[in-house]
DNA sequence: CCAGGGAGCGTTATAGTGTTGCCCATACGG
DNA sequence: CCGTATGGGCAACACTATAACGCTCCCTGG
């Protein structure tokens, strides 16, 4: 469902106010509802910010998406970075400690579950999978230590089968 | 905030893993046949650094190596980046994505395993699992998708046994 | 002996990433 | 009207990492 391939999209979305990348709209919508339901505030700028990940169709970095913003006005790191927090806080989009950058999240959290993200060293591209088997590993071998997680960061580099494909 | 984090860290260090500290001989010792086995270098820089992280007893960042080798003489952030890549690539410590701070690898690394990093939110502290059932999950998942991963992070943040303790 | 090449490390400068402090605007309940 | 909570603006800063270039040392082959 969700894209491995379609990653170059941004080229596209950047064009014009990014309608472009499908699924987009979907992923916006499921976002306004999320806000609605938990009584959160999806303003502008945290909605140009989440439109921009979901557009783009890659991770993004914080300054990726300053520049990006930047082209319709001015906008400061901080306020980014704030809206970063605010969409990471509400469980909208994921960070990727190995890059430092930002993506949406495609699919509903189940609860149990960890996700897993592949980032492609070649294209930058990074595959996202919920893995119950793996969160119960973690939560085990947390719980043989007595550690409480908050947060996981599970993420494998390597390459991708569309960087490995001959030519 | 270094300042802070780095006591801390020290402090809770001091207090859990005492013994650890005195096995940092054993560390040092085992990197260098560890680096004699292969025709790698381990030059005094390279010694230093890894000195430092394996008597810290916690990860540190790395321009808190920079100040702490710097007492002794000046020493430029590049010099102690190329000795961590050196390091890394060696094998002998681990980078911690999630705070971009490095720690020694404590463990023979099993072929087959994935290290688990669990980091303390409080007091920086982190410690390191092997599993296997990690790994064979994280592989599995990766085959499913065709993707061929080079190195992988798995790391968990939150608290540790000490920092929850009653007080 | 002396090139010549590669590895390690030095220096300076710069790029990239994230944060702090302070102020202003708006919204909302007294 | 005020006080307060929240979102957001700006400049400046702090932290993390890399680039570019040159030097020394050691090794190897002529």
């Amino acid at each position: 469902m969700d894209t491995a391939k379609d990653a170059n999209a941004r080229s596209h979305a950047a064009a014009r106010n990014s309608h472009d990348h499908a699924g987009m709209g979907d992923l916006v919508a499921h976002a306004v509802g999320h806000c609605r339901e938990r009584g959160l505030q999806f303003t502008p700028l945290r909605r140009r910010v989440f439109e921009e990940l979901a557009g783009s169709g890659t991770a993004l970095g914080a300054y990726d998406l300053v520049e990006r913003l930047g082209r319709e006005r001015r906008i400061s790191p901080i306020s980014v970075y704030r809206a970063l927090d605010f969409l990471i806080e509400a469980g909208l989009i994921h960070r990727i400690a190995l890059r430092n950058t930002y993506l949406p999240c495609h699919h509903a959290h189940g609860p149990g579950e960890t996700t897993v993200f592949l980032v492609c060293a070649t294209c930058g591209n990074v595959d996202e999978i919920a893995s119950k088997a793996v969160a119960q590993d973690l939560d085990g071998m947390a719980a043989t230590v007595d550690f409480k997680p908050h947060s996981r960061a599970v993420e494998l580099e390597g390459e991708c089968a569309a960087c490995r494909e001959p030519g």
